[in-house]
DNA sequence: AGCACGCCGACT
DNA sequence: GTCGGCGTGCTC
């Protein structure tokens, strides 16, 4: 007899590889050993250890073991299954992507077992979130705290350390004390956990709270493996481990909310805090070169007149096609969602249907004959405001464009300014209250944006700077559309007013959380084109009962060209079947396909 | 994914 | 005659 292990690599390769053991040596599934693959050593997950009675002759053995002990147990291993199944990822590149980076340190014990009874997970909402989930971890036994970045983890784990030690498992810190944080979890030396997804599936004794911070942050599902978002992640665990879900929001995601709704999550609505006056300015009016409208340069004036800040928020450049008379967004007829722009091209078209039409001579709404593109990019706000307040102290600032140094220099200035112009990202400058004015130049092109997330973005941006602006403060948003049902929500201080909307919307229309989404990409492998993949992949989509798919259209730059498929909650299974073996990557020589299921950004 | 093998075009 | 393009298949 002698004792073999399988193992996965981080590959796009869904077999294991087989390796003898050492006599010397003991492995267990759910550990990392070192093993010769394709001639380089590399790091690999043990799935199972069995004993074979005539070994292959060419099995080689395992060169060295990564952990002293294993660090998935077999709950965690079949999560981990799940996971990679639902995001058409190898087991192998999800499971090594979900634990901590390895590091060179012995432990001692083996991580705990499973199941308990599930409770319903728990979405808390309004004011003093935080410090609901704050008391609600401190009643209980053990807490995993799971953040959208770096820094709301840092924070976390101040708040937390009054409490008890905790265990650090981002990369913040380094990946000897990462993999240290892992131990003392698992051993039960420490009961609480902070880290952002590389965190998701640290040991936790069942009974476990399992929390969930800023569920509607886009960070919560970054390109790359494990490509779920950690929310449906951290759901699936707890009902497998009879973890007590928890996650704070101020404005939870359309799916959360639906699951809400449906008695599958409970929402725990917490009391309203003060809420500054919110103010929708119509632009209509103002001259080209004039940012800022009366009531809003009003509100900057006296704030920074009181000593108090302000932000402005811009968009990124966007390209979608307004109505000047009557705000309205020139939309998809079938789709919904706003055409894209392309002023080179004189055309509009949907991303999602990639239906292609010139624009429109008047109004679809109101027959008006001033149809525009939308416009107001960081630098002419700018200058606008300097123009408007030679003696402010102004700023630019956009995180989410610039990192490194010149990311740092911006922060500082941004920090030390009166007026921060910048995108979404900057408003993780200002705590609550912090600021007197919060003010959105042009935010009808948020709105515009064409996706089909776009309201429920605007309407996180919108309610998150109200949150930051001091109750006696202002909230100005120039918007043409003053009767959209997200302004109102957020003038109202009501989530129903947005959500009841937002979910007849997505139901007519066939979006989450009814249907799921799916792109597959094909980006061509050399010089030539995709070889003529995407049309095989659009033939065998077309044959599969349960999936509509749309054309394939092409991306800007040499990004390849994108089929959106629609199913229904079955979509990972329904998706694999039908593509079949155009997934085992081998025989697509000409193209790279990449499958993203429920993508949250639509562009990257 | 990496990597080696292998078969066709322009060069010291 | 070789160097090197990237199309093809394998890695225990």
């Amino acid at each position: 007899m002698t004792s073999v292990a399988d193992v996965v690599f981080d590959a796009p390769v869904d077999q294991p590889f087989t390796y003898r053991v050492p006599p010397e040596v003991t492995v267990r599934p759910g550990q990392r050993v070192a093993a010769p693959l394709g001639g380089a050593e590399r790091v690999g997950l043990v799935l199972a250890v069995r004993d074979e009675a005539a070994p292959s002759a060419r099995l080689r053995p395992i060169s060295r073991i990564v952990d002293a002990t294993p660090l998935l147990g077999s709950s965690a291993l079949e999560l981990v299954r799940w996971i990679a199944a639902q995001s058409l990822t190898s087991l192998g590149s999800t499971a090594l992507s979900l634990l901590p980076p390895p590091a060179d340190v012995a432990g001692e014990k083996p991580p705990p077992g499973v199941v308990g009874s599930p409770h319903s997970p728990l979405v808390l909402s309004g004011s003093g979130r935080e410090r609901r989930l704050l008391e609600l971890i401190g009643g209980a036994g053990a807490a995993l705290v799971v953040t959208a970045d770096i820094e709301s983890a840092g924070r976390w784990a101040q708040r937390l350390e009054k409490l008890d030690p905790v265990a650090r498992l981002d990369s913040a810190v380094g990946d000897a004390e990462r993999a240290a944080s892992w131990e003392a979890l698992a051993a039960g030396h420490m009961r609480l956990g902070v880290g952002t997804r590389s965190a998701l599936l640290a040991p936790l004794p069942s009974g476990a709270l399992a929390a969930l911070v800023d569920e509607h942050e886009p960070g919560h599902k970054p390109p790359g493996p494990p490509r779920l978002h950690s929310r449906d992640v951290l759901l699936e665990r707890g009902a497998r481990e009879g973890l007590r879900v928890v996650q704070t929001s101020a404005t939870p995601s359309v799916e959360m909310w639906a699951r809400c709704q449906s008695k599958a999550a409970t929402l725990g609505s917490l009391a309203r805090g003060r809420w500054p006056a919110i103010t929708i300015a119509d632009p209509r009016g103002i001259a080209r070169r004039e940012a800022l409208t009366p009531p809003l340069a009003r509100a900057m004036r006296e704030a920074l007149g009181a000593g108090r800040r302000v932000f402005l928020g811009v968009s990124r450049q966007s390209s979608a096609l307004g109505c000047d008379e009557c705000g309205a967004i020139v939309r998809c007829e079938r789709c919904g969602i706003a055409f894209a722009w392309s002023a080179a091209r004189r055309s509009l078209t949907c991303w999602l249907c990639g239906v292609s039409r010139p624009p429109m001579e008047t109004c679809p709404e109101c027959a008006g004959r001033r149809l525009a593109a939308f416009g107001w990019g960081i630098e002419r706000v700018e200058q606008s405001v300097r123009r408007r307040f030679p003696s402010a102290r102004v700023a630019r600032y956009e995180p989410d464009a610039r990192r490194g140094r010149r990311g740092d220099e911006q922060r500082a200035a941004a920090v030390a300014a009166d007026v921060v112009i910048g995108t979404r990202g900057a408003l993780r400058l200002f705590g609550p209250a912090a600021l007197g004015v919060a003010g959105f130049v042009s935010p009808d092109q948020l709105l515009g944006v064409p996706d089909f997330r776009a309201a429920e973005r605007a309407f996180a941006l919108f309610w998150s700077a109200a949150e930051r602006v001091h109750p006696d403060g202002d909230v100005v948003i120039q918007s043409r559309n003053a009767a959209h049902y997200a302004l109102e929500a957020v003038t109202r201080q009501d989530l129903d007013i947005f959500y009841g909307p937002e979910l007849k919307f997505r139901a007519e229309l066939g979006y989450p959380p009814f249907r799921r989404l799916a792109f597959i990409t094909v980006r061509p492998r050399g010089s030539a084109g995709d070889g003529g993949l995407t049309d095989k992949i659009a033939a065998a989509l077309a044959g599969s009962a349960g999936l509509v798919a749309y054309p394939a259209m092409a991306l800007p730059g040499r990004q390849g060209r994108r089929i959106v498929v629609k199913g229904g909650a079955d979509l990972p299974a329904t998706l694999a079947a039908a593509l079949g073996d155009l997934l085992g990557v081998r025989r697509l020589r000409p193209g790279i396909m990449d499958v993203e299921v429920d993508p949250v950004e639509w562009q990257s």
